[in-house]
DNA sequence: ACCTGAACACCGTTCAAGT
DNA sequence: ACCTGAACACCGTTCAAGT
């Protein structure tokens, strides 16, 4: 059969949700589609670039978000739409959270972030800057996730730093809970800034 | 001369600052020191272990945040001192990014954010809550700053997705005042938090 | 009992040799 | 001209054999 990069991205995801992150390698992958490692070397200029294709593949399974909704609810749809995802593909999770996939398919995601936090009131300039902020966070909150199921989760000893609080709920490191809170740190801090720039001022805030 | 675990981590890291991460495996490591690959496995348990001992002992280099500033301002100072550290030794930086310190040096930083926090009026589960959405946007700042440094720097795709807009200063993908921007728009959204929950400030806020 | 280095089971990628 | 698979230059870690 006749090689193509959507065989060789499916056969990587595929291995990668069956075997995880290290069975991904390029003589595991042509092993699954019966080829050669350099065939596929023809399609995809090396490994790292095979990852990023498999990883933008992925952003088909995000539902888009509802057009009526307020800017920061389709902020938070998106980005949580795309964390599950890929907490759905375990093997590629952690590339995804490495580097953010902005491929093809990304790219269209991406503009509807930008549109959303220029709705918010930030001026572009920083329409950049935040879009960028919550694209990390959400890397880091991904990264943070796919640790701590992995049996020796570092982000653990984040808790460990915290023997000497007052005995309270802790919060599930990399947990959907803890990846809200910040997500809405975050919001709340575009709300101030966009406040700020369209010189609303704070007494009377927009709704929530 | 006898080997000591200091000794190794010494090593790791002046390998790591000259010649980069990859640099920094247990052959190369153990060459660095005139002794067996082996040898270095009797201090610890593995790879992971001796770069996780390499990125905490960096955090010796981070200045004490000056005691009478106000929450945020030491909050900011202990991160952005981190990041210019992580940033001094390129090799380790990776890992830091991965992996936030938190051995036993990392753990006194660790209780001073968490002081802070408390500082600021949010709840103690919060105080945990914002404190690991600090830490993980530290992290994938960082990790935004060592790719932009690499040749290939995927971060830069950031870029790409935003061609459509109307053409404004783009500030430099991983650079300090990016990473400041998304520091202050956290501090903004903590500052909200803090005041919802001591019931001071704008009057109509209620918890959502 | 302690230590070491050969060996195991892999990598990603290059490139010369074959068709 | 195209393709392939042997070979290169590495890995982290195990473990048997040596002292």
């Amino acid at each position: 059969m006749r090689l193509t990069p959507a065989l060789i991205t499916e056969a990587t995801l595929a291995l990668g949700d069956r075997e995880g992150e290290k069975a991904m390698s390029m003589r595991r992958i042509a092993n699954e589609l019966g080829c050669d490692p350099m065939a596929i070397y023809r399609h995809f200029p090396n490994r790292e670039a095979l990852l990023d294709a498999v990883a933008d593949q992925i952003v088909d399974e995000v539902p888009p978000p509802a057009e009526g909704e307020p800017w920061d609810e389709r902020i938070r749809a998106v980005l949580t739409g795309m964390r599950a995802v890929a907490l759905r593909h375990p093997g590629i999770a952690g590339h995804v959270a490495a580097r953010p996939p902005l491929g093809s398919r990304g790219r269209r995601y991406a503009g509807g972030l930008l549109a959303a936090l220029a709705e918010a009131g930030l001026p572009p300039a920083d329409v950049v800057r935040a879009f960028q902020a919550l694209i990390a966070y959400s890397a880091a909150g991904l990264r943070m996730a796919v640790d701590a199921g992995e049996r020796d989760a570092r982000w653990h000893q984040v808790s460990g730093a915290m023997d000497d609080l007052p005995g309270d709920a802790m919060p599930v490191v990399g947990s959907e809970e803890q990846f809200e809170y910040g997500l809405r740190l975050l919001l709340n801090g575009i709300r101030v800034e966009g406040r700020l720039s369209t010189a609303e001022g704070c007494p009377q805030g927009t709704p929530r």
